[in-house]
DNA sequence: CTTGAACCTGACATCGGTGTCAGCTTCTAC
DNA sequence: GTAGAAGCTGACACCGATGTCAGGTTCAAG
């Protein structure tokens, strides 16, 4: 598919799949006429990169990440590698952390609200 | 206490306390040569700010949160207003669906890490 | 062939918390 | 009073994903 459905469907901007593809985070053929192409399975993909870019990994981390996720195909194409693994541990550690200060967080929310609105 | 302390027991930097005060975050007095003279409940303080930051949150939000949460002299010094709430009750929706996210990006990196180092 | 929509590249801007540096002042302990 | 640590202000830089614009090309339908 075009680059144009590809943004209709996962509701991320052209400029952020071409931003994603020059990262090497998504691949994509390209017409004679230099128009990019994209294979279906880029729509998760896609829906991946944004989770994890949401998670707080940048792009460098996902690159190296993505070929070691199961896809919808099955098995992964690559295995981590040491280096990778440390630093996907410290981001489960980093990620850890951050889940339990967003609930804090939330918590606090609530009470402001519920204080103010919950009437 | 001064600056100085207030940094090393929070871990945060001079430069983003200096931040922060500038940004209505954080009250400090002055001494008769103009250095900030932070009170005890300045720390307490410091961290909370911390950890609305990291939840996502601008200082302008969390400068017209922080009076209407509840610090640890007890009850809060203001009530929400109704364009406040409507704020956080968005930065509620918002957290939680980062939390649902952070979730599924903890387990995916999991199963990566356990493929390779979990042996 | 023509026309309008869709796509291309490249460049520059933005946001906001933080790092850092310069140049100067204040504080504190001797 | 003096020295050295600590503080002050102001300015500039950075990061990195994304927005946006310009100027040109390609695609597809008539």
């Amino acid at each position: 598919m075009r680059i144009g459905e590809l943004a209709r469907r996962t509701g991320v901007s052209e400029r952020s799949l071409r931003y994603y593809e020059s990262r090497g985070l998504l691949a994509a053929d390209r017409t004679a006429g230099g128009h990019r192409e994209f294979p279906e399975a880029a729509v998760d993909r896609v829906v991946r990169i944004q989770e994890l870019y949401a998670a707080g990994l940048h792009s460098d981390r996902i690159r190296h990440l993505l070929p070691c996720m199961r896809d919808q195909d099955g098995g992964p194409s690559a295995q981590a590698t040491p280096r990778l693994l440390a630093d996907l541990t410290e981001e489960r550690t980093r990620i850890d952390r951050l889940i339990t200060d967003l609930h804090r967080t939330r918590d606090t929310l609530d009470e402001v609200i519920e204080a103010a609105g919950g009437e």
